[in-house]
DNA sequence: ACAATATAGTTCTAATACGAACTATTTTTC
DNA sequence: GAAAAATAGTTCGTATTAGAACTATATTGT
C-alpha cells in the first residue's frame, strides 16, 4: 500500500513540470519559437555546432523528433547542417549568424522572464530540490533501462 | 545571475518527469494503452462516471485533447458517453463492463510495477519531496497566470 | 423575457512525442 | 578483408499537446 505515499509525489512531479513548461512555453511562443525550437537554439548558442546525437542528449528531444525540429529551424534560416568530416553518417548542426543573433536576443530575455518564478526559493533550497530530483530520476532510470547503465561497463 | 542556480533545478525537474513517464509509459503501452488512455481508465475506475471537465481536472489532459482520447477509448469499447440529464451541454463518461474489467486488471499491476522505483526513498522523504514540488508548482502557477487568481475577485 | 456573458465539448492546425522500420556508414569480429 | 553488428540520421504511423475558433446550451443582469 505504498502507493498512498508515492502517487501524490508522482502527481506533483508531473503537474510541476507541466506548470513550468506552460510558463516557459508561453513566453517562448511569443518570440515565435516552440519550446523544442528554443531548446535547440539555447543549446547551440555560443558553440561551434554539434551533432544530432549530442543535441539529443542535451535537450532530451528524441532523434525521430529532432529531424523535424531541425528542419523547421533550418527553414527559418536559423541553423545549417553540414556533413561531418570525420564520420560519413553524421552531420554537424550550427547556428547561422541570424540564429546566433536570435539566441543573443531571446536567451537572456527568457532567463529574465523565468527568474522571478524562483524569487521565494533561496539557493540552499534550490540545491536541495535539485539533489532530490536527481535522486528520484536516477531511481527511475535505474529501473527503466538497465541497458543504459550496462553500456558503461 | 541567479540562473546559475535555478536552471539545473529546472533541468532536473523536466528530466525527472520525463524519466518517470518513460518508466510508466512503456509498461502501460505493453498493455495496449497510451499514458493518456491509462490515465483516463485509472480515473474512471470504480466511479459511476464523470464529465469531460472533471476528467480534465483530474488527469491534466486538456479538453481539446480529451475528445480524441475519449473517442479512441470509446472505439475500443472501454467507455461510453451519455448526455447529462442536468446540463444539456455536458456528457457523462463512464467505463463499460469491459473497461472496468480492464481497470481492475491493469491498475494494480501498474502500481506494483511502479512501487519498486520508490524503494530507496522513505515516507518522510516522499512527504518532503511532495511539499517542495508543490511549492515550486504554486510559484509557477502564480506567475504564469495572474488571471486565474484574478478570477476570484 | 431578452441580451450579454459564461461554460461544455468538439473541431482544426501546427508541432511534438515515441517507437519501429529503413538507409548509409562505421566498427567489430573472425 | 568480408560478413556481422553497431551507429547516425531520416522516415513513417499513431497519439498527444497547446491554442484558438466554433456550436450549443446555461446563467446572469436588467
Amino acid at each position: 500500500m505504498r502507493h498512498k505515499k508515492f502517487m501524490p509525489v508522482v502527481r506533483e512531479l508531473i503537474e510541476c513540470a507541466r506548470a513550468f513548461e506552460h510558463c516557459s512555453g508561453s513566453h517562448v511562443r511569443e518570440l515565435g519559437l516552440t519550446s523544442a525550437q528554443f531548446d535547440i537554439i539555447a543549446t547551440l548558442g555560443n558553440t561551434d555546432g554539434m551533432t544530432c546525437k549530442e543535441l539529443g542528449e542535451k535537450t532530451l528531444i528524441t532523434k525521430g523528433t529532432m529531424t523535424g525540429v531541425l528542419d523547421r529551424l533550418e527553414g527559418k534560416g536559423l541553423l545549417v547542417r553540414k556533413p561531418s568530416l570525420e564520420d560519413g553518417r553524421s552531420w554537424r548542426t550550427r547556428l547561422t549568424r541570424k540564429g546566433q543573433g536570435l539566441f543573443e536576443e531571446v536567451f537572456p530575455a527568457h532567463l529574465k522572464h523565468l527568474e522571478p518564478l524562483f524569487d521565494d526559493i533561496n539557493d540552499h533550497e534550490l540545491g536541495e530540490m535539485r539533489a532530490q530530483l536527481q535522486r528520484l530520476r536516477e531511481a527511475f532510470e535505474r529501473n527503466a533501462r538497465p541497458d543504459r547503465a550496462a553500456s558503461a561497463t
